[in-house]
DNA sequence: CGCCAGGTTGATTTCGCTCAAGCAATGTGG
DNA sequence: CCACATTGCTTGAGCGAAATCAACCTGGCG
């Protein structure tokens, strides 16, 4: 297993990116699998012509790629960057490999999936059961979670790295509708936005409308025991 | 390879289900995982109180549980059979000794889960850019591919294992407009409904109009598909 | 026979989408 | 440096699909 381990870290590659450049592209044809190490990408899907909109996000000890390597498949996604990353790439070939030899490693693999799946399931759960203004505080949270800030003064701050486009997309409202609904959550003195700026302003009575405790999960119920710090339980 | 394929079948049991039979419950603790070899399960969430909504159906081929294993938690869902079954069986300590020893094993499984993911992130889809009568029909037509028959006079015809409550709650509507739904397709000559009896009257024009060839259909299409209409958002 | 759960139907309401206009910030070319 | 276009965001008005509320069937069963 340790020779494994070793030949792995002599293989794979480790890339900065800057926000804005593309992992790997729609339609393209899969050179292997990425590991994000630091900073958050956007898996995005266009629709119709030129229209693109943002599926879902991924963060550090997110492995994406996979399913085109899989299922031999080009990709079904495009992978872009949203704030700069570490990313860290296996060669398709040694993914394969690995997959088929390591069954540790494998495994640790079927739980970032499922953690996927999990994600995607919730989704669908929402968008049935939730109303536009959950959805929207949900996705804030699970943004928060990631690049949230609590101020020394107390103030619960984040800076929104996505456009409202596409903050309406991964909601899966219409922009209008995310606008009218920022502007409603400030009415409620839940939370106010300048920008891309977000401060909320009741992070408590946020957190119990949730039924969440302090800092564990959002819309991702992220069980991939691989992904940053918190959550032991 | 062999030896353990051989230990397995010596290890698995198989089991007859009847109609209504629990597999597991939600909330329980998980005993290990089960291939379904025929027949037809329901997984079941309550989101509030004795109120419980089917989620997604699983038939021959799938692998169900195995959630709950891997993540070492208790079962989020229950599973219920709607047609009488043939459940193999795989003891927890027996299952997780495969995936940890068994590559191939876990591979194949893989690919299970990633049809799975393909599912839930279709219904995520479906529900957003579909109406309720396109998901009505892709519910009916999925559950034609399982379960309907060609009769010799040429009518395609399905016995519904789901009461109404269920199919409207996989199709992601209320029992109401499903019902009106129901009724509208009539209207247009699409299918006929008596009871739990379906009758498609045009099936030709219905497989038109989700773009589907013969008898390779349903709501899972291989991911390519991102289906037809789609509204830009 | 009456009860009851499941299903249908009708009336009303609501939520979010579409269409359309207005506005601020950033480019762009003369 | 200024008119002008472009892009991203907000706001308003109207509309429509589906949810909700509520009454009413229907068939099975004690």
């Amino acid at each position: 297993v340790e020779r494994e381990l070793t030949s792995l870290n002599a293989a794979k590659t480790t890339k900065a990116y800057g926000a804005g450049e593309v992992v790997y592209a729609e339609g393209e044809e899969c050179r292997g699998v990425y590991c994000i190490e630091s900073g958050l990408i956007g898996l995005r899907k266009h629709d119709l012509k030129t229209r693109t909109t943002l599926m879902r996000l991924r963060g550090p000890g997110d492995t994406i790629g996979y399913r085109a390597l899989l299922t031999n498949m080009e990709h079904q996604v495009a992978a872009k960057v949203l704030i700069p990353s570490q990313i860290c790439f296996i060669d398709k070939e040694l993914a394969t490999w690995l997959f088929a030899n390591v069954p540790s490693l494998g495994l640790q693999f079927l739980q970032n999936v499922l953690g996927h799946l999990a994600e995607a399931e919730e989704y669908y759960f929402q968008n049935v059961t939730q109303t536009a203004r959950a959805r929207v505080l949900c996705v804030l949270l699970s943004l928060y979670e990631r690049l949230g800030e609590a101020l020394p003064s107390g103030e619960r701050v984040l800076k929104l790295p996505l456009s409202r486009r596409d903050l309406a997309a991964l909601a899966g409202i219409s922009p209008e509708t995310l606008s009218r609904t920022m502007r409603r959550l400030e009415s409620e003195r839940i939370a106010s936005f300048k920008g891309r700026q977000v401060c909320f302003m009741n992070m408590v009575g946020l957190l119990d409308e949730f039924e969440l405790s302090d800092s564990s999960a959002g819309l991702v119920t992220n069980d991939s025991g691989q992904s940053n710090a918190h959550r032991s339980r």
